[in-house]
DNA sequence: GGCGTGTACTTTGGATCCAATAAGAAAATA
DNA sequence: TATTTTCTTATTGGATCCAAAGTACACGCC
């Protein structure tokens, strides 16, 4: 807590929580006084927080809060979709150690299971969620690249980017099932492409993936306060 | 000048030249004393780089330079290459517009300019690096996305990973020559899948045009002071 | 002579102070 | 009454100060 990196964490936390509205302009003071520390850990953070893409500067007049619209959220799951596209070829093309392949079969299991049951109940989608971001985690770090990884953590600082947002609609626990399903199988074919070495298999089938919240039509009516959305 | 962000600048120079040594702790006072301003902007700056990727935070001691490995230059270039591509294939799928279309037009006349002569020379080679920024920057902006454009700057930040690193070798003008009339036929052909609304080729031209310093065995013996490389 | 503890120093993180500047409000003039 | 000019105020950028933490060196003890 004596980290100023808490203080970046909670104001991303705020900020994509709504609690600092798109395009407005944020005060340091305001936001120092609101968080209970000094304007120099919140002045520093807002440095880290531009180059994450949360806030955009003003001409010269400090910082707003960045607004996103649907074509950005878009953008930022294609952006995704390419960056772990090409993990997933460089992890095929290099090699898999067997180390990695037994960690992602073991993903698969876990992720099997949850879905055995037919349906789904609120443990379920937490577990399938910690699941989700194991495979996704160890494809990316497997690759032994930073400056992959780098690019994917960045881009996944926006809201919805990351393949941790699994927004999941409660309402529609049927319909999210089939998704998980889909996913699942999405999963059994990366890795069958992983262990084959085929690289342009691998990147297909991860670049598909990621579109999953996309194709299933899940990807609006948000927490996130989008700018100009009305859906 | 009064704004901290000439710091910034002056900072990502002063690394990339090797003033600061990679894998070393960088010291704030130390560089505010060199840079001749407080420690505040310099903490500021620090931030800034470490977002960029050029400074590493070690674990509770400040920073250190980042040192980048051969194998992370040709990843910074296949990050470029995928985002490249993921924007080639957006413009030619939402279609491009009329001026866009012409303004890239004029680049290929100017770079055809360029390779006339049938020979290179500086002047050429100065002029070449413009249009070619300018024509990568269009294919970007025009794809109206400042989430892709963002995150290839964010890449472009790192060392040779931007498509204005030409990489010239005044040695071998010769092959360097061949190099840029292939670059000038990538732009054409480019061009011309974005005219014909092609997603998928557009895609895959730009992105096989990004390795274009790799194909042509340019990529090492930089300015910058790479960690471990021999050669 | 080696190892451990303690102290001094270096360096970062946070708070406060001061100056520069831009925005906003009020007043004066046309 | 509208417009322009000036003054006040809010807010950022830079500098300095203080506290906390970590490192290194030295001294002492085993």
């Amino acid at each position: 807590m004596s980290d100023n990196s808490s203080v970046v964490a909670r104001l991303r936390k705020l900020i994509s929580e709504g609690h600092y509205p798109p395009d407005e302009r944020i005060a340091e003071l305001q936001v120092a006084e609101e968080l209970g520390v000094s304007r120099t850990p919140v002045r520093l953070a807002f440095r880290t927080l531009e180059q994450e893409g949360l806030l955009v500067r003003v001409k010269s007049r400090g910082f707003k809060v960045r607004h996103f619209t649907e074509q950005d959220i878009v953008c930022a799951i294609e952006v995704r979709s390419v960056l772990e596209g090409l993990a997933a070829r460089r992890l095929a093309e290099q090699g898999i150690s067997p180390q990695v392949l037994t960690a992602l079969e073991q993903c698969l299991d876990d992720g099997q299971a949850v879905l055995a049951n037919g349906h789904l109940n609120h443990d379920d989608v937490a577990t399938w969620a910690r699941v989700n971001s194991r495979f996704h985690g160890l494809i990316v770090r497997a690759t032994q690249s930073d400056v992959i990884a780098d690019a994917l953590a960045r881009n996944n600082h926006l809201p919805f980017a990351s393949s941790d947002s699994l927004l999941v609609d409660s309402d529609h626990l049927e319909r999210e099932y089939q998704k998980l399903v889909v996913a699942q199988q999405h999963h059994v074919l990366i890795v069958q492409a992983l262990r084959g070495g085929e690289g342009s298999r691998a990147e297909m089938l991860m670049r598909e993936h990621a579109y999953i919240n996309i194709r299933y039509g899940r990807l609006f009516g948000l927490a996130y306060p989008l700018a100009d959305v009305s859906r």
